[in-house]
RNA sequence: UGGGGAAUGGUGUAAUUGGCAACACAGCAGUUUCUGGUACUGUUAUUCAGGGUUCGAGUCCUUGUUCCCCAACCA
């Protein structure tokens, strides 16, 4: 299903990239890219955007991606996100043409290429604790201070290396670093840590390791053993290019030599995409889990009613480029209803329920209100959805603003004395209503007439009128609990901007509207399947509760948009 | 403080590489409509600043300004 916007032609300097390479036969037209999570955590929507690049560049090309795993820090990754990652990518669209990959499955090459180094006096082991390296690192502009240790011997370093493996050091009191230059300018580049000791069980090695390669040791080796060619990335890892280059230098590798090329992360207005925040958003119980629909993880967004194509679909049409920017939801949202506008079915559904009555229904023969059965279309966007019955009665439920006691100008719903008609039934006349006793003034029922030459809709002697409403029977409603979400998690609730600063990780973005009066078919909707609440939005029905919608988006800021003509 | 990256309407992305600054989102106005939605049409608004080269500069040169990244035994 292809959204109607239409192909944009986003600027791609990737793309263009491997074109180039292509033409020029750099990897003998071989195109080989990757996606290197971290299992630490779920992935979130700036993770779609490296996928559908990492993917969609492969696929183009005739390529092939690799999921890889870099599991190379035990302290924060387990088995639980891995399978999360991969059914994610699934989710998203994206079939692996070859079995996933771990950097843990490379430990020992990557061992013995450490070794390589150490015996040509390319590394050493340094048995500082990591602040005295910190401090000899210097800092910008300032000059680093050589290790006491860097001048070891090549026989002293490779026997202190095999007891560091073999574990006769305890933890953080040594380390592998490659001998490059104290003074070099890029601060990657003074003799970056290569390995570390600690005593971590490994969710794939478990404790067959003290030892642990750095991301640096290990990503552009893993590049260079599976066969990338194109290693993608985000911008943050631009000044660990030369590190990536000078690793694969001096190592005797096989095949191609990969290359590193870096593109601006996804950011997004009242996003948090900040992996560390929605750890502690979920730790600590700030949200109900990872695939709470306030998160913009792909869970979250896929319990929400994201489909996937729109996901793809903005990704592909915000580009790739190294400018950092930050997108508006407001796009992504566009992308999401214009999908959601051809695949989703309407349903009638009351979020704040004001009794209607008509008065001169007629009764059927034992005193009880007679009660009508309309044909209605389940998605006029597309008529193979064929339709549906909905029952008609005396008593009805209507949107509590869709009637005014003082109308403003240009205000086309109820109001004392004004018609309407209640969608694909009647049109009725407004012929009174009653106020509660409370004192308060608000309207707790509605009274009109309907005409009955208007059946199904249509008057009889052709007359308009300006509005079309959503009701539902009073006798046939289910009760509904309704999930309105302002944007993603960060808030902007009407009358209380919180702007898009996230320094309040309690900031609430959710209203739960319970006591919703629901058409009898949502009852039966299916579990994640998304509907159009006329005029009210996008809705998708929780995967877990009978009757709780989450609203996926509204139908551009209808409420917004109403208050502001009325 | 050193190095690297980037600056185009309100937002983001283009511009055949020196030749009429466009596309989308948002906004506004209108047409259609069994929902004030959808669809369609119209419309507002843009090259960070100064200087230079040129018939001609978003693009080339120069000076400046602003923003982002880098000093984990994280990735």
């Amino acid at each position: 299903m292809s959204p109607t916007n239409p192909a944009p032609a986003a600027s791609d300097f990737i793309r263009d990239l491997v074109r180039a390479d292509n033409e020029q036969g750099t990897f003998a037209g071989r195109v080989q890219t990757r996606f290197p999570p971290e299992p630490n955590g779920y992935l979130h929507i700036g993770h779609a955007k490296a996928i559908c690049i990492d993917f969609g560049v492969a696929e183009e090309f005739d390529g092939v991606c690799t999921l890889r795993f870099d599991d190379t820090n035990p302290d924060t990754e387990d088995t639980e996100y891995v399978d999360a990652i991969i059914a994610d990518v699934a989710w998203l669209g994206f079939e692996l043409a070859v079995p996933v990959r771990y950097a843990s499955d490379y430990f020992e090459q990557l061992y013995v290429w450490a070794e390589h180094l150490v015996e040509r006096g390319l590394a050493y082991v340094d048995d500082q604790d990591g602040d005295m390296i910190s401090v000899q690192r210097g800092g910008y502009g300032m000059p680093g201070v050589e290790s006491p240790n860097r001048d070891r011997t090549a026989d002293v370093n490779a026997d202190l290396f095999r007891r560091m493996r073999a574990g006769e050091f305890a933890d953080g009191t040594h380390v592998l670093r490659a001998k490059i230059d104290m003074q070099h300018e890029n601060m990657q580049m003074r003799d970056p840590v290569l390995y570390r000791i600690r005593r971590q069980h490994h969710h794939r090695t478990g404790d067959s390791w003290v030892l642990y390669p750095t991301y640096d040791w290990a990503h552009g080796q893993s590049d260079a053993i599976e066969g990338v060619t194109h290693s993608l990335c985000t911008l943050e890892f631009d000044s660990h290019r030369a590190l990536y280059d000078w690793c694969l230098d001096h190592l005797p590798l096989p095949g191609d030599r990969p290359r590193q090329t870096e593109f601006a992360r996804l950011e997004l207005t009242h996003t948090v995409t900040s992996k560390r925040r929605l750890a502690t958003l979920v730790a600590d119980g700030v949200v109900d889990g990872w695939d709470d629909p306030r998160l913009p993880t792909l869970r979250g967004l896929r319990r929400r009613g994201y489909p996937a194509s729109a996901i793809r679909e903005f990704c592909a049409f915000i580009g790739v480029s190294r400018t950092n920017s930050r997108h508006q939801i407001e796009l992504l949202e566009s992308f999401v209803r214009t999908e959601l506008n051809q695949t989703s079915l309407r349903r009638m559904a009351v979020l704040r329920p004001l009794r209607l009555v008509i008065t001169n229904w007629p009764d059927n023969a034992d005193g009880t209100a007679l009660v009508e059965l309309f044909e209605v279309s389940n998605n006029p966007e597309n008529p193979a959805d064929g339709v549906r019955q909905v029952a008609f009665s005396k008593t009805l439920y209507i949107e509590r603003d869709d009637f005014m006691v003082e109308a403003p100008p240009k205000y086309f719903r109820l109001t004392p004395g004004s018609e309407v008609r209640l969608r694909g039934a009647y049109f009725v006349r407004c012929t009174g209503f009653t106020l509660g006793d409370d004192g308060s003034g608000d309207v707790v029922e509605v009274q009109c007439t309907y005409d009955p030459d208007s059946r199904g809709g249509t008057a009889a002697d052709g007359r308009k009128v300006k509005s079309t409403m959503h009701w539902v029977s009073a006798d046939h409603a289910l009760d509904a609990t309704v999930a309105l979400y302002y944007r993603l998690f960060t808030a902007e609730v009407p009358g209380e901007a919180t702007g898009e600063a996230f320094d309040d990780l309690n900031s609430e973005s959710r209203e739960l509207l319970s006591g919703c009066k629901v058409e009898p078919a949502l009852g039966a909707t299916e579990a994640g399947q998304v509907v159009q609440f006329e005029r009210l939005g996008y809705f998708a029905h929780d995967p877990r509760q009978p009757l709780l919608f989450h609203r996926t988006v509204g139908l551009r800021d209808e409420w917004a948009n109403i208050q502001k003509r009325a």
